[in-house]
Parts: C-alpha cells; structure tokens; sequence
RNA sequence: GGGCUUUUAGCUCAGUUGGCUAGAGCGCAGCAUUCACAUUGCUGAGGUCACAGGUUCGAGCCCUGUAAAGCCCACCA
C-alpha cells in the first residue's frame, strides 16, 4: 500500500475497526471456565489451562444472555483462590467493564471522555501481553428512558394510565429496540476495543436472574424490608426517588405566620368547625371577625408587609403562631412544636391548639427540631409531608395524615380545598387564613428545594409504602474492606470522602413506580382489609400479574427496582461471575466511572459486590470529572455550549479526539475541553503519517540500490563490539514476541517477522544512539504513566518524543544516511507505543508499511532498545551547538542569514568528525577548522571553540545582545554563587548536588570569560 | 453548618519522596518555502507560582492562616 500525502481518518477508520472485529481479537484470551464442565467430576483446570494457550478456540460464553452451564459443583471461596496458580506466568487478565451508556441515546462528551480512557488501558494491557476483556453494556436507563417514551406517548394523545405495566413495558421496549443501535455504532467510531459479543444489556436474563438471587438472599437476611416512609416523589412521573437523585435549588419563598388558637379558649369554643370531617361549604366567608380581639393584627396584615416575629407579641397567651413555608399542608398537622428551652412558649407545652379552617385539635409538643431563632420560634409538625416533621413524629407517635395525593392534588381536607393542586389550595388557604385573621406575618427568604431533575417539578415528599434496603451492615462491611485498603482511589482523596458518606448513609429505597424496569419479585396475598400492609412472599414469576401458592393466590406488586439496585451488580453480571465458575476478571482491575456518580454507584457496587461474591468488585477506581467547555463552564443544552464528540470524530479522527480529550486531564477534576486540542492531537496523526511515509521511502529506497544497511546489523546478543559498554534493557529483544505469537491460528514462523537477525539493527552514529536511549526513557515514563493513570502525562510524553526528538532530531539527522534496520526497529515502537491512545493511525500506518505484518493492536509491546550511553550523551552536545548555532543566527541582523554564514571549530573533535551532520542540522553553508585565530563571532558555548564566519560589522551590531548574554549568564552566575557561600547548603545539601553546582559555576565563569573576551574585541 | 477541590504564561493545564535557572499545548511575534509533513520547519517574547506568615541550607511543592472560585453533604418550619 501506499502512504498518501496526509492522514485521511475517515478513509480508513471504519474499515479498520471492521478487520478488528472480524479478526475477533478484543476477546480475552483466557476464558472464564467451570471447574468441572463436563460432569466426570475431575478438575478441569488442567484442560482449561491447555484451552487457554488456544486463543478462541473456546468461546467465553454463548451469548450476553445465558448464564454458562455450569455443573452443579461449587467451590469454595478459598479453593478460588487457590485456582490464581492456574493461569500461566505470563498470563495475566486484565479486565475493565464499560458503564452502560443509555441503550437508546446517542454519546456525549462525557462517554467520549470513558472510551478514551478505558480503552486506552484495555489497549495498553493487550499490548503488555494480558489477556484484556473490555465488557460492554447498554444500559435500560430506567427513568431517563421512561421520561422520554412517556413525552412520546403524550405527544400522540395518549397517557400511561391507559395501559397495564405489562403493556408499558413492552412498548418501551419496542421503543428502545427501535432506537438501539446507534450508541454502539458510536462507540465502534470512538475506537473502543470491546468484546462486543459479551455485551450486557441492563435487562439481560442473567443480570434479571442475578439481581433476583440478591434480592432473595436480602429478603431472607432480612435486609429487605417494606415501609410507610416518606419518600421524594414527582407528581408529574408519579414515582418515587432515591435521597441521591433529587436535585436542591436555592430558591425565594415565603415564610407565614399563622395564629393557632387553644382549643378551651371563649373564642374556639364559640368556632363551629370543631369537627374536622364538618363541610366547610362557605364557612370561610363568614368567619367571626377576629380583629377586634387583636388590634394590632390589621396591620400586620397589611399587604407586602415583611416582618420576623421572634417574640411572643401577638396578644394573650390563648393562641401560637407557627411558622411555614407550606401553609396548605397544614390539614396534615398533628402537632405544634415549640423548644422546651424557649421561655415564650413553656407554659403552652401539653395544651392543644385548633387547626385554622379546621378546627381539628392537635397538642403543642416540646421538640429540639423547633429552632427558637428561627420565625416565631414554633413550628408546625405534618408527619406525612415533611422529611423532619416525619421524625418529630416518630419520637412522638403521632399520626400521618396525608392531605396531598399522588397526583398531588389536596385529599382529606375541608370539601373547599379538596381536589385543588397544592398550588391553588396554597393560594385559597392563604386568603381564607387572611380573611379571618389568622395570618400573622409574612417574610422572604431564601431556601432550597427538591426538583424532580428530569422535569423540574418540586418534589413532594409522600408517605409511601416502599421497598427498603436495610443498608447498615452492608455498609459497614463496605467500610471495613474501604478501610483495610482493599480498593485504591484515583483521586485518593476519594476514598475517605466515600467512607464518610457510607457512614451516614440511610436506608436505601429500591421501589420505583414506572413500568419500564426490572420488576420487584413480590407478590401479597389479597387481603379484605386494605390499610393493614398484607403478606408478602418472594416469587420470580414476575411475568405473572398473579401466581397462586399452596393454594392462595398472591398479587405481583406493580413497582419496579431503582435502576442502581440492578446497576450496583454490573462488575458481577458483565464477568458473568457465579460461585461455580473460575473466573479471573473478577475481581475487575479497575472500575472507571465519573466522579459524579461515586454515591450512587461506585458505593453501591461496592456494597452489593462485597455482599454477593464476598470480594470487593474491583481494585482500584479511577474517577474522571466533568468535561467543560472551553471556557471552564458546565455544557448544557440551555447554554448552548454542548460539544457532540462525534461531530469531532468526523471532522478531525477519532485519534485525534481522544487524544485531544486526554490532554490536559486529570484524575477526579472537572477541567476545560476545546476544538483546539482536538486539533492538535489531528496534527500529531498526520505528522507520525509523514514520519512513516518518509521512512517507507527510504526502506524502498534501499531495496531499489540494492545497498542494505543491516549488513551493518549486529546479533543482538553479541553488545560490546564496539569497546564501548552498550547498555540493554532487562527485557530480551525478540523474546516477548515469541511468547506471544500465538494471537491465531498461524505457525508462528509466518506469523511476524520475529527471527532476531531481522529485528536487529545496530547504531552507527550519536543520533541513532540517543534515540534509542529516548525511546526507552519514554517507554519506561508511559509505563509508569498508565499504572498510576496519568493519561494525560502519556500522551504529552508521547507528543513530544514523536515530533521533537524523533522527527525533528532524529530522522533530520537521517537524511545523510539512513540505517533502515533502526529507522523501522524505531518506527515500530513509536506506533506501538502510540497505539493505546491513537488505534486507528497507528494500525493504518501499520497495515500500509511494506515489512509489517498482523495487527498492530495485537502487537508485542517493545522491548528496551540497546545503544551506547556515551555516544547519546554525545549528541546532547551537538545538540546545543545546532541550537546555539541557529539562536545566534537569527539574532543577527539580516535574513536568511543561516546559507551566509559558515562555521568554524577550533580543536573540537565532536564538531570535526560530526561536521556533516551540524551542516545539514543547522543548514550553514560550510564548516571548517580554525588554527588558534578566533574569528567572526564566538558562539556561547563553555565547552566548545566555534565561530560564525560573520563580517566585523554584523559582529558589532551583535554588540547589545552579547551584553545581554554576558549580564543573564551573570546573573545566573551569582545565584549560584550566593548558594555556595552559604556554609549551611555545603554542608547540609547532598555532596552530588554541591559538585554539580560547582561544577556549573566553573562552567558559567568559562563562558562568561569567553563572552567577555568577544565583547572587548567588538 | 461539615467536608472536598482549585488558584502556576493571554487561554487550558503539567510540575510524582522539597534541589527550579518553573515546563507543555494552543495563542502571540519574527524568520524560512523545490526538502516526508504549511495539519510544516526554525527562533523568540511572555510567569512576584492567589496572598500573609512559618519550617528548611534550600519552598511552586511541607505547615498555619487569609482571600477568591467551584463541587459535595446536611439544614433551611
């Protein structure tokens, strides 16, 4: 094939993930097995432990679906572990589990920013030699999807409440079947090396199967339980949430006074609502006129009046104002609290009060929640409609009456107000409470409250019977395993902040009222008594609206399962783990997830994994932030400042967009994501194309000639043919190929080129030797970067390695004569290298290149390079010359001034014998000895006598510079100094660094003489 | 109220047990054009490392405090 000018990614992208997919090599290598699959009751491990050096030959499991077959033998935890001596020395696993995107959305930047990542570790570790397994998954969303196929189904007329959950649920799923597709596609485009036949949807047989075994081991652990609490609930969706996914904002409200008046009292006795289920009819427009009673209630009632009542002013002792910012609710009141330390209201403690526009009585209770500070100081206690009133309550055994229904309209009120939405009935009550004189005061504050975060409804927390968690010793054993450092945080700081959290952690409510989930496998028995909570048995059969047992016919409850109870099991069902089967990917590696969802995932995992397998679901965690825009903000579709990664894809790669998203990220933060790194992450493919087809020209420029270089080649066996020491990597060139050559079904021999003769190369000159001592060094930094999840550094290490040493040294340093061997030794371990972070270019290069064979994605990773470390060190020197050389050249007056002035060396054997090479770097027309006459211009260089053939007249125009030069390296000079007069760093700081800075000042003095020398001259 | 994080060049970020003469990308300025690459090459300008103390021979890094920005949890009758 041949290279074309530029990098085209859209020209070779698709066609390559296609190979990759059909060549079938994101499978691991190793399988997940049971112990005695067959039944003959021997240990199958020996023959597992052959099947595994036959890559493929054994398919992980059949489909996504179906649990394996496994026998019915189990094993025991200590017998597993036990089984980790079964793999292979060099056979290690490596597995990571995608977090399910939505099986019907499309990808946003934040998964772009997941395949990035994982992908790039899942391909690091399959270049490393581990059998990797990337499982991915689609994910039901439960909710989010509910919330779409809902607006649908309003937008064509309809209502949910027009069908049974059963109909619900396969509408939805037709829905989602219709839309599905796409997010995997999008995921093919981003590079991810998935094993895509083990894709787990969220509602998958085995995951159902798997959550159901949990829930019953729960239920009869008796962690389950159901309960009438209160629970965030949408009046729009009609369900409840989990305390985590309620959405506070700091809004305006409105804080009442409201009068409630002892019961016992002239004026209460005279009211005639003393019972409760009384119709109000249109009472509220002849309430007796109160005012007379409470002269200066009128004007506190004066409109837009705003007012803090902290003290008892409101008149004689036969009556308690109260506080709310929820008026309407107080049908619901079953109490008054007051602090048993406010002085006000001591004497009020154990009488009883009526309810304005009620007149039900309800007692004053003394309760630390009553904050005296705070409004009157008295607080209005409605068990069934607030989070902490619900508490009041329970410490005091009152009872919850629920006044607002789940459509969240007014129930079990006064005939008046009974069927209005809390709004309008907030709106009447306030006026009837005006009207009659109960209303005190008013005032405007600020407070939070809960939105639904789909819709934005305000949350109205509802007295619900529910499924709960007990989550208590669940967490506590997750504490334990967090504590004992079981799992290492990237961020660390992660970790101590998610042990806090389970500290404190409540009780989890699993119910939730949409169709579209995984049904609950509850069924009660029907009961003639509906208050009293029925029987409730555990029972798969959820297919079932009922089933009948010994007799008795039990009712299927109709709610479903938090999409975080199935979702806190994914480490479990995407490995397929069941305690028959060996299974090497669990615990996973590395969970990688967003920071955002630590809470209500990652701690669930934990808990539900610990819980099921007795493991920790993972051993490290590394946490990504939100992905802003450029310029540091939040993207949101309102802003408008939403980037779709697939749009970038198109235009610039898919390399390029995941290198560009790596950039300048780091563990757990939320950072800034531009176009423009995009960009220069698409430059970087293109320049490592040229570097590629610059290089493929000059292998075929030597096959044409005839001339082969590699005659130069040495054995790689045979290092010090040249008197210097050649230094070698502790890996064996070639002898990590051929561990590995058994990716298919190929002999070896004609798999790549693996004989040592061909991969050798020798160094023939300083270039060829530093580059190899930087690839090394950058080798051996990506190695370090990927196990302590510095992508970001990986990449950078990379960027630069490639385009300013490689390219703009090395291969410049080529162009007089090429050693082909080393050219594409170097090549290959640049692409290999790259290839984690950049699949596509680096596998187009690969299959365009005329000497390599395979995929470059099942490639070995390199080995050390050998080279001589003198002769590296060597080329720093010239090096700095060139650098020296080209500075001093453009800070002459003039252009073009590299072809006119030529160079000059005095006694320098480095310039001497590398002449050839300093004039090509450096493009100076000619370079020639000097014999003891300084000439031109010196260059600044202590260690070096070099020279521009520079007219006497340009030299002087160098007057100020060289001043300049002479005052900076002064400058340096005497900090240096300065540190050395000091007694204390001589002898305190470590010897190495006190000769190093002796030596440096030795050197600057050299330079500052020479410096000084040209200048007096001038 | 409790906790976490951030603050380094115009912008976005590195700076791993203190040794720094503080780096990169983008942007900016100048120069270069038969050269593998203009998606290029070369050169350069640009920083009181938020502030104030402290520890140390030595602090961007460690400690204390302050300020600003952001996030999480709790509370908000």
């Amino acid at each position: 094939m041949k290279f074309a000018k530029s990098y085209e990614p859209g020209n070779y992208e698709a066609d390559i993930y296609a190979a990759w997919e059909a060549a079938g090599i994101f499978s691991p290598s190793i399988p997940t097995y049971p112990v005695d699959a067959d039944g003959d009751g021997v240990d199958d491990r020996a023959e597992a432990k052959k099947a595994s050096r036959n890559i493929h030959s054994r398919p992980l499991r059949d489909n996504g679906n179906a649990p394996s077959e496994a026998s019915p033998m189990t094993m025991g935890r200590g017998e597993r572990v036990a089984n980790e001596s079964f793999l292979m020395p060099n056979e290690s696993t490596y597995s990571i589990v995608m977090p399910p995107p939505n099986a019907n959305g499309n990808l946003h930047i934040g998964h772009g920013l997941t395949v990035a990542t994982e992908d790039s570790l899942i391909r690091y570790h399959r270049l490393k030699g581990d059998s990797s397994w990337y499982i991915p998954g689609a994910d039901h969303a439960g909710f989010e999807t509910w919330v779409v196929y809902e607006r649908t189904l309003e937008q064509s007329g309809h209502t949910r409440f027009e069908y049974d959950r059963d109909e619900l649920y396969s509408r939805v799923w037709n829905f989602v079947s219709e839309q599905r597709g796409n997010m995997e596609l999008q995921l093919r485009a981003l590079g991810a090396s998935c094993s895509w036949k083990d894709l787990t949807f969220t509602l998958d047989e085995n995951v159902i199967d798997r959550v159901y075994t949990t829930f019953e081991k729960m239920w009869n652990d008796g962690l389950i339980y159901r309960g009438e609490k209160l629970v965030n609930f949408c009046p729009k969706h009609r369900t409840a949430f989990a305390d985590i996914e309620v959405e506070h904002q700091d809004e305006k409200g409105t804080l009442w006074d409201i009068e409630y008046r002892l019961s016992g009292s002239e004026l209460a006795a005279n009211e005639h609502f003393a019972n409760p289920s009384e119709s109000r009819g249109d009472e509220s427009s002849r309430v007796p006129d109160s005012t007379g009673r409470r002269p200066d209630s009128a004007t506190r009632l004066s409109p837009g009046v705003q007012q803090t009542v902290h003290e008892r002013e409101f008149g004689p002792a036969d009556s308690i104002v109260v506080s709310t910012t929820r008026p309407e609710t107080l049908f619901g009141d079953t109490a008054i609290a007051v602090n048993s330390n406010d002085e006000r209201y001591k004497d009020l403690i154990g009488k009883k009060v009526r309810i304005p526009l009620s007149g039900r009585e309800i007692p004053i209770i003394a309760d630390e929640h009553a904050d005296p500070e705070y409004g009157s100081g008295a607080v209005k206690i409605t068990p069934a409609h607030d989070f902490d009133d619900f508490e009041v309550g329970e410490r005091h055994d009152l009872p919850r009456i629920q006044v607002i229904a789940e459509d969240g309209t007014m129930i079990n009120v006064p005939e008046a107000y009974a069927g209005l939405t809390t709004e309008k009935c907030r709106k009447q009550v306030l006026k009837d409470l005006k009207e009659q004189g109960y209303l005190k005061g008013e005032k405007k504050i600020q407070h939070s409250v809960a939105h639904c975060y789909k819709c934005g409804t305000v949350l109205e927390p509802m007295l619900k019977s529910q499924w709960f968690v007990d989550v208590e010793k669940l967490a506590k054993v997750a504490i334990d395993h967090l504590e004992n450092n079981e799992i290492k945080f990237y961020p660390a700081n992660k970790q101590k902040v998610l042990i806090d959290y389970l500290k404190n952690l409540k009780d989890w409510n699993i119910s939730r009222q949409i169709p579209w989930g995984i049904a609950i496998p509850m069924f009660h028995k029907v009961t003639e008594d509906a208050t009293d909570e029925p029987d409730w048995i555990f029972d798969r059969r959820t297919n079932l609206k009922q089933i009948e047992k010994a007799g008795v016919t039990y009712v299927r409850d109709e709610d479903t399962f938090d999409t975080w109870f199935s979702s806190s099991h994914w480490p479990i069902v995407c490995t397929d783990w069941t305690p028959e089967n060996y299974n090497p990917y669990y615990p996973l590696n590395v969970m990688e997830t967003g920071a955002d969802i630590l809470f209500a995932w990652v701690a669930r995992m934990i808990m539900v994994g610990l819980y099921v397998t007795g493991e920790v679901p993972f051993k490290e965690v590394y946490l990504h932030g939100l992905v802003l825009d450029a310029h540091g903000k939040k993207m949101s579709k309102s802003k408008g400042n939403v980037i779709n990664p697939m749009d970038l894809v198109a235009k610039y790669g898919s390399d390029a967009f995941r290198i560009g998203i790596l950039r300048g990220r780091s563990a757990g933060m939320n950072q800034a994501f531009s176009e423009n790194s995009v960009i220069s992450g698409r430059n970087l493919m293109n320049k490592l194309w040229n570097i590629s087809r610059f290089i493929q020209g000059m292998v075929d420029g030597e096959g044409e000639s005839g001339e082969n270089i590699s005659k130069h080649s040495i054995d790689t066996d045979s290092q010090n043919h040249n008197g210097h020491g050649r230094v070698s990597g502790t890996e064996i060139p070639g002898r990590d190929r051929l561990s590995r050559c058994d990716f298919d079904d190929r002999e070896s021999s004609e798999l790549r080129n693996i004989s040592p003769d061909s991969i050798s190369y020798s160094t023939l000159n300083m270039g060829e030797d530093w580059i190899c001592r930087e690839l090394n060094d950058c080798k051996h930094q990506i190695e370090a970067d990927m196990a302590n999840y510095r992508f970001a550094e990986a990449v950078e290490t990379l960027y630069q390695t490639i385009w300013d040493k490689y390219a703009d040294w090395f291969l410049e340093s080529q162009k007089i004569y090429q050693n082909t061997n080393l050219l594409k030794t170097t090549l290959e371990m640049i692409l290999i290298m790259l290839h984690p972070f950049a699949p596509f270019a680096t596998e187009a290069i690969w299959q365009t290149l005329s000497w390599t064979e395979g995929f470059i994605a099942t490639a070995n990773w390199p080995a050390d390079l050998v080279y001589d470390p003198i002769s590296a060190e060597n080329f720093i020197s010239l090096i700095t010359i060139v650098s020296e050389v080209r500075g001093t050249l453009q800070t002459l007056p003039g252009t073009n001034n590299a072809k006119k002035y030529g160079l000059y060396y005095d006694k320098d054997s480095l310039v001497e014998d590398n002449a050839l090479l300093i004039q090509t770097l450096s493009h100076v027309p000619f370079i020639s000895s000097l014999d003891g006459t300084p000439q031109g211009l010196r260059l600044a260089l202590a260690n070096h006598e070099l020279y521009l053939d520079v007219p006497e007249k340009v030299v002087k125009a160098y007057h100020d510079s060289l001043e300049e030069k002479i005052l900076s390296v002064g400058r340096e000079l005497d900090a240096l100094n300065a540190r050395m007069m000091n007694p204390n760093y001589v002898d305190k700081a470590p010897a190495a660094l006190v000769r190093e800075t002796r030596d440096q000042i030795e050197e600057k003095e050299k330079l500052i003489s020479r410096l000084k020398a040209q200048f007096a001259l001038i």
